[in-house]
DNA sequence: TTACATACATACATGCATGTTTGTTTGATA
DNA sequence: TATCAAACAAACATGCATGTATGTATGTAA
């Protein structure tokens, strides 16, 4: 059957979508034939090529439909937040967390970018994305935290660069072993005590 | 030409896992074939099907070779060590990232795993030598933590396990966004902050 | 020196994934 | 209502990767 108006074009995109974030997150992306993910959306790969060039531009289209948690979180960053920038670091990292904990969609695509794919040169747009979203987050989060050592809540002596790269190297990895095997921790309790082990860890001795 | 002493045929599959994982890691392992190996060793595939059975074999054989970095933790934990159980922990975790930091074969080893391979069910038995090797070395260290905890080391609120998850996250993530960008941070100084803060806020706080 | 096994190279068969092209059915538009 | 374009299906062409089978030259042991 042949879909007909724009609605169900519509629907038969998403469908691919859902069944390319699917199969990708299950079997991994270079595992996964066109043809695997036009039969599990109940197409066929013409509908595929019609609504994209190639494998590479429906991966694409997937990081365009879910927000990932870091590019999120540059948004909530922007707004104020009452508190002070220590508390406002860690809220942000267990909100990126929360997320992956919780929503299906980015923990799919979380799962696929950490290891469902290759970081090749064929697809460095991808990846490129996924790298620059992160680095403008972390250029902001160093402003958090050169704050937090105005204020006398980050010990002088750390590097605030190096202070948020390894606080998101903690979330990145934290993210990384619990997808690797769900069952082997739990992702809330190890990353919450995680953080705030790393973020205590950031007082001044004499505190 | 043919090789033909024993040798010589030792010295074609070592040349063969050579240009392995230089490829696989420069280019992505579902992304290069049998044939590039071979060229790139100088020889056809006919010699790679008579040392290796098939890629996976050929990268299981890959994993033989290099001595990944915490199975050599596991045998340094083995023996003796002058010193808090903290300090420990952090001497291991820096010789961790510092033979990624150093060694060739074990950097390049480490990018095909967090990078350049998809973790899928045809490459299971590579993963779960992965996996299990990570595990008994959080297990070994989980002891290391509760002797810290039972000398006043380490705040005894916290949970062991999730104690040396956090650790071990935190360097696999630090190498996880190193071997993305090596122009982006400095390893070792990223590393050796990174560490002594989540060190540091494992200190009970009247301490 | 003969005989066999090793260490490959070469050739073959197969299958699949991709990209493109063509065809067909309908909705939308004038 | 006639026409065009959208939304696919189906068929085609191509190339590559894999696995295997065969051939061959040489080291080695009896």
């Amino acid at each position: 059957m042949v879909r007909r108006t724009k609605e169900d074009a519509l629907t038969t995109r998403s469908a691919l979508l859902d069944a390319a974030e699917r199969l990708f997150s299950e079997r991994g992306v270079s595992n996964t034939s066109m043809n695997q993910v036009a039969e599990a959306a109940g197409v066929t790969r013409g509908a595929i090529y019609h609504h994209f060039q190639n494998k590479l531009d429906l991966i694409d289209a997937l990081m365009e439909r879910v927000r990932l948690p870091v590019d999120e979180m540059r948004d909530e960053l922007a707004q104020t937040y009452q508190g002070d920038p220590v508390s406002h670091l860690r809220a942000r990292c267990l909100h990126i967390v929360g997320q992956v904990h919780d929503d299906p969609h980015t923990q799919a695509l979380v799962n696929i970018l950490l290891h469902k794919c290759e970081y090749v040169d064929d697809a460095l747009p991808i990846h490129l994305r996924h790298l620059g979203g992160r680095n403008a987050c972390i250029t902001e989060c160093v402003l958090l935290a050169d704050k937090g050592k105005e204020q006398g809540l980050i010990d002088e002596k750390y590097d605030s660069k190096a202070t948020v790269i390894g606080l998101f190297s903690l979330v990145d990895g934290i993210m990384y072993n619990w997808l690797l095997d769900q069952t082997y921790f739990d992702l809330m309790q190890a990353a919450n005590q995680a953080i705030d082990t790393y973020l205590a860890g950031l007082k001044p001795r004499g505190a």
